[in-house]
DNA sequence: CGCCTCCTTGAGTACGATCAAAATGGGTGG
DNA sequence: CCACCCATTTTGATCGTACTCAAGGAGGCG
């Protein structure tokens, strides 16, 4: 219903497939050349639905353009975003035949969608496939840990930094350039295990120490001080933050 | 240094297998079958490093008998216990060259060696090792994701409950039965991202409510309201918990 | 018996959540 | 292009949960 069709065969994934593999190296070359012509194109625009806690599970997915959040929601109505996904990223493997988790378009973006089966048809024949697949979910498995301790034993003001770190690192941004992040303060929040309010709270504290700008244009910052950035990541009270 | 090299062959996985399987279905039967006699058998008594974050990887793991923690230790010394293994648990896969994690036994156990070659070796022949893996991979990453959720979004009361609940149900404990946990207050809090003293609280809160019963002989407890136990951990307020 | 580690309990504090309101900005239609 | 509306963000005030610091108790082991 919110998605529209784009295409079938890798031609859209070629395109755009440069761009991808310089922000990011999962699911890369190679498995974008093993896979390549079982894709099924697909866009999104801002704030859309891809797939939802508790779908039936048959597909996953090549995120080719944009960005997509992952996300948990509690029975309470409180929601854990568990991944931020950039072009090259792969998702939508389930552990179960259910969806555990939501996955949303943030801006505009273009996934590349393959069934289940294609995995095992072409993995039979080249372990290639299997290989870069388990490397993919290894790497997986490892960032979410990091996450894990994020959200087990930093401060808001560590999470912050380190979100914004993370990402300037992650686009390759430099003292004095713009970082665009496509993302609320509620996903933000919901990113960081934090409220709304303490993500802006933080996001000022940093502003006034001149670690950061915050630019009138949504979701736009100037990272100032990247190095300072990572000191109060690493220990915010040791770097003389309260 | 620690360890005691206990043979070589898969004398002892095999005899110790049914225990393994009965009580967890992860890295079962078909990767026992299929990994074999490539093991080296090791075993280690209570609070020993089976390897250290940081260390080079070179071997994952098969838990054969016992209990182990994987956590991560910040420059500030703050810890985060990432997983909790229990008998036939795979671990040790790393996204690279060196070790992002320390593993450590809880008490006497005994774990199965595997060279890191032995997958592709046999993986090439067979692809079934490899769709084991990845499944493996899969619902490893799935329950870090719970994890990782409960620590963004669940209020302490919540966590300890939802951990004795896991625990309980994982080993199959009804109601009345003793549930052996053989873990500090030190490691507890750092597998809920809590205090020390944040967890006795919680657990004496849980057992004036006569949910539990805390035994003097340390890491033992009497699951009393398995039901209530689960209100509690989906969410304490709305149960009448402050 | 005494030492040591681990656990519990108490008192005070602080960090972040919640509630509330004001400010900013984007989008729409006149 | 401006006015208005709505969504989002920021700021303020208060509250509550969980942390910290401190002391006492309990169990394990030599």
């Amino acid at each position: 219903m919110f998605q529209s069709r784009v295409g079938t065969g890798y031609d859209l994934a070629d395109q755009l497939s440069h761009k991808a593999q310089k922000t990011h190296a999962d699911g890369g070359t190679t498995i974008l050349a093993l896979l390549g012509s079982h894709a099924t194109n697909l866009a999104y625009d801002r704030h859309k639905i891809i797939f939802r806690q508790g779908d039936r599970a048959s597909h996953f997915y090549r995120l080719v353009n944009g960005m997509v959040l992952l996300s948990k929601l509690r029975l309470n109505g409180r929601r854990q975003i568990v991944r931020l996904l950039l072009p090259g990223d792969l998702f939508g493997f389930e552990a179960s035949e259910q969806r555990s988790l939501t996955a949303e378009s943030l801006n505009n973006t273009a996934v590349a969608q393959y069934p289940y089966e294609v995995v095992d048809q072409i993995g039979d024949g080249s372990p290639a496939l299997y290989r870069e697949l388990m490397g993919f979910l290894r790497r997986q498995l490892s960032s979410t840990q990091e996450h894990a301790v994020m959200l087990g034993r930093q401060t808001a003001l560590e999470r912050v930094a380190a979100f914004l770190h993370w990402f300037a690192k992650r686009k390759n941004i430099n003292n004095g350039e713009i970082l665009t992040l496509p993302i609320r303060r509620r996903d933000f929040a919901d990113y960081l295990g934090l409220s709304v309010e303490t993500v802006s709270r933080m996001l000022t504290k940093l502003k006034e120490a001149g670690l950061i700008a915050v630019l009138k244009d949504h979701g736009k910052f100037i990272i100032c001080d990247i190095v300072s950035l990572e000191d109060v990541m690493l220990d915010a009270k040791a770097y003389g933050f309260s």
